[in-house]
DNA sequence: ATTAAAATTTAGACAAATCTAAAAATATTT
DNA sequence: AAATATTTTTAGATTTGTCTAAATTTTAAT
C-alpha cells in the first residue's frame, strides 16, 4: 500500500510518541506535528479506516501492527538519508534533519535497499539512533544516561536525546560528538550540573539538562 | 520563492515542450502531464498569477524568464539525481527516471550544491542530457544524429532522444550505451534502416526509428 | 461564408489536508 | 455531587489539485 506524505508524517510521529508513553493523545500529537487538534482528529479517522490505527474517540490511540511496520520503514529511510547527508555530503549533524524529513518520503523500495548497501549497511544514524533493517528490526544498544555513570569512568558518547538544532549546536561548542570519550569528574548537588573531562580537553561543566540528553556506553 | 510539486512538474514539462516548438498549447501539455486539458487551464492561471508564464487564453503560452530559471533548477536536480542513482547506486539507466521525478522536488539548495560536488560536477546525465549549472547555464555538445553520419566513420554515442524505458531496454539488448563506439556500414533505402558495427561486436541492423534517437559525436 | 471539427476554457463537483469556532465528552476541583 | 476546566470532536470554510460535462473560441472544410 502507498501513503501520502502527510499520512507518513503522522504515522511516524505517533510511533515516536507511543515509544515513550504507550498510548498517544490528540493534543500531544498536535503539538508534535505543529498543527491543530481538529486536524489531528480528521487524520486519525483516515488512518483508522486504513487499519493503521487502533483508535476510539476520546480514548486515545496507538498504531496497529501494520501501522508500526509503515512507521519503521519511514524511520529507516529518514535515518539512512541522514547518514548519507553526513557521511557522504559532509553536512553537519545539526543540519540534516529537515532535509531527511523530505527525503524519507521518496517511495522506491529498491532505492532504499541500494542506498543502505552503498552506505555499508550502517546500524546507527548521525545522532546515534538505531536504523531499522528492511524487516523493521532495530539493533539494540547497551547505553546509559551520562547522569548515571560513576565518577572517573571513561565512557563513549553513543547518542543524544533532544536533537533540536539548539542542542546539537551546543554540543558542537562543547566539542562533544558521537564517539567522543568522556568521564565525569564531579556531580554538583546544588543544580545537578556535572564537571566532565573530554579527551584532550580541559574539564568543563555541563548543566543537568544537557547531561540528561547525553547517552553513553562503556568503551570496548 | 517556493513552489509545489505539481507546479514544478508543470513548469518542467512546459520547458521541455517549448524547447521543441517555441510556444506550447494546452492539449500537448495535457498529454505530456497525463492529465486533462481543463486541469492544465486551471494550472496555467496559477502560474500566470505567479508571473512564471506568458499566457493569453486560447493563444498558447510559454515560460517567463523567471519561469525558465525555475525550470532549469528542477532539470538540474533531476539530472544530478539520475547521475547519482546510476554512478553511485548502480541503477540501470532505464530505471532512474521515475525515482528522479520524485527526488527533483527536494527543496534544499545546499543539498543540490553538495550533491553536485560529491558527484564531481558532472556535465551530462546518464542519458547524455546536459546538466545545467547552479546559474542555469547548460553545457553545449557538438552532436549529430546517427542517420547523418557518413559511412565507415567511427563515432561515439553521446545521448538518446526518446528515453522511454522501452527504448532504453532496446539499446541495452543491442549493447549500445553512452560512450559506445559505432560506425555505419550501410544505409538501406527501402525502410531507412542502418547496418552498424559496434566495437567488438558483429554488425547488426537497427531500424530508422531507433537510429533517429541515437546522437553521436566524433571521437576525440 | 457557413458549417463542422478541434482546441480551449468555464462551471460545478470532489478528495485531501488544513483551519476556526462551537459543541460534546471527560477530568478535575470545589 | 455540582461546577469548572481541559481535552477532544464536530460543523462548516478554505486551499490545492483534480475531474466531467457543457460552453466558447479558433481553425479547417465544405
Ligand atoms: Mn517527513
Ligand atoms: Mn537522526
Ligand atoms: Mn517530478
Ligand atoms: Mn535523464
Amino acid at each position: 500500500m502507498n501513503f501520502t506524505i502527510s499520512e507518513e508524517n503522522y504515522i511516524k510521529s505517533i510511533y515516536h510518541l507511543q515509544q515513550q508513553s504507550g498510548i498517544v493523545n490528540t493534543n500531544s500529537l498536535a503539538a508534535q506535528m505543529q498543527t491543530r487538534a481538529a486536524s489531528v482528529t480528521d487524520m486519525l479517522k483516515k488512518l483508522k479506516n486504513k487499519k493503521l490505527l487502533q483508535y476510539e474517540r476520546y480514548k486515545g490511540f496507538k498504531l496497529s501492527e501494520t501501522g508500526k511496520k509503515v512507521a519503521l520503514q519511514v524511520v529507516r529511510k529518514h535515518r539512512l538519508w541522514e547518514f548519507f547527508l553526513v557521511e557522504k555530503l559532509k553536512f553537519d549533524w545539526d543540519k540534516v534533519h529537515a532535509i531527511a524529513e523530505e527525503l524519507e518520503h521518496i517511495s522506491s523500495d529498491e532505492l532504499v535497499q541500494r542506498l543502505d548497501n552503498f552506505l555499508g549497511n550502517p546500524s546507527f544514524d548521525p545522532h546515534g539512533d538505531p536504523i531499522p533493517d528492511k524487516n523493521g528490526r532495530i539493533p539494540t544498544i547497551n547505553q546509559q544516561n551520562l547522569t548515571n555513570i560513576p565518577l572517573k569512568k571513561t565512557v563513549t558518547v553513543s547518542s543524544v536525546g533532544n536533537q533540536a538544532p539548539q542542542m546539537l549546536e551546543m554540543l558542537k561548542h562543547y566539542n562533544i560528538a558521537l564517539g567522543t570519550q568522556v568521564s565525569v569528574l564531579n556531580k554538583f548537588e546544588f543544580d545537578g550540573s556535572l564537571q566532565i573531562k573530554i579527551l584532550k580537553q580541559n574539564p568543563c561543566i555541563i548543566s543537568e539538562q544537557v547531561a540528561k540528553n547525553i547517552f553513553v556506553h562503556y568503551a570496548e
